[in-house]
DNA sequence: AACGCGTGGCT
DNA sequence: TAGCCAAGCGT
């Protein structure tokens, strides 16, 4: 006997669900992986252009491995977050090297791996595979949330009880599993949205707690605090990144362009401390520049070692 | 465990 | 209009 859910959920998503590409049948694990990373955080039309452009330039992980971490942020554009793009890359290369560039299909091999946390490891297992697990990310947990819990959202953090709940939903077959993770995710994505929620067109509508309560609001509004943005340190980071990117010829950016995006001396210290620790940027004399190679050990290629203490 | 990390569209 | 929000992860 499938969670009351269940049935209906799957039916409405038989009508319903988005041709995206890296659904399509030509998919392979990698490139499901490679949309899952480009997701976290970041709207589905924003990645589908960069993730059609990824996939022709860097098919699989031995094409990814052989990139420059300047081509891959370059191409990385505007999704936000870069440091995305380099776990994607290292992910890339630790799969050739230590899996014998095949990706690994469990959750356990999938999340040693960087970039790769709970969700992206349920997300491959499921979409990539066919096979079961208990994908939750802030749509599915929304729509559980509403339906289950009668609450306008989730909680800030998951905890080890809604994991539970979540997993008793999933149905215990692998293709249904899979078929009910895409569902109930693009429930939350197109119908169960987290500003203005569609009810009317919802499949549970007749079975959502949140919905028979009247819709109240969410109970914990004023307990969330976002981080502000101007002037903050992360915006300075962007402006930096932005003007590397764009950086004529792939060169150099020279000091006073990088004062001119970053104008406060201090924060211009911080900014560049962390974008030289995240491995984002490269110091080039006295300009920044996107970094030349991946920076970690080891011979992916046949390109020879350098000299060990190369002077800088 | 709470925090830092991009970007741009929407209301 | 200025928050709010979008398929999280690593530390």
């Amino acid at each position: 006997m499938p969670h009351p859910l269940v049935p209906p959920i799957l039916h409405w998503f038989d009508a319903h669900r988005r041709d995206l590409p890296w659904r399509a049948a030509d998919r392979t694990p990698w490139s499901v992986l490679v949309s899952e990373v480009m997701l976290q955080q970041t709207p589905v039309v924003r990645v589908l252009p960069v993730w059609r452009a990824w996939q022709e330039r860097w098919p699989g992980p031995a094409e990814l491995a052989g990139a420059g971490h300047d081509e891959v942020l370059r191409a990385w554009g505007r999704l936000g977050y870069p440091r995305r793009a380099l776990r994607l890359h290292d992910c890339a290369l630790t799969v050739v090297e230590r899996h014998g560039g095949v990706l690994p299909a469990d959750e356990a091999g999938l999340r040693s791996l960087p970039g790769i946390g709970e969700y992206t490891a349920a997300a491959v297992v499921a979409f990539a595979h066919g096979r079961r697990s208990v994908v939750l990310d802030t749509n599915v947990r929304r729509v559980l949330a509403r339906a289950l819990d009668g609450a306008a959202l989730p909680t800030a953090h998951l905890t080890a009880g809604e994991r539970t709940r979540a997993a008793a939903v999933v149905p215990p077959d692998d293709a249904s599993a899979a078929r009910w993770n895409a569902a109930v995710m693009e429930l939350g994505a197109l119908v169960c949205t987290a500003r203005a929620p569609a009810c009317t067109s919802c499949p549970v509508a007749d079975r959502c707690a949140w919905l028979a309560e009247g819709r109240p609001p969410d109970a914990l509004a004023q307990r969330r605090r976002r981080q502000g943005w101007h002037g903050t340190d992360r915006q300075a980071r962007g402006a930096v990144m932005a003007l590397l990117r764009e950086a004529v010829g792939g060169g150099t950016v020279e000091a006073a362009a990088v004062e001119a995006a970053c104008p406060d001396a201090d924060q211009r210290e911080r900014v560049l401390a962390g974008l030289l620790a995240d491995h984002l940027v490269e110091r080039n004399g006295d300009g920044l520049r996107l970094p030349r190679g991946p920076h970690l050990q080891g011979a992916r290629t046949a390109a020879p070692t350098p000299p060990a203490a190369a002077p800088r």
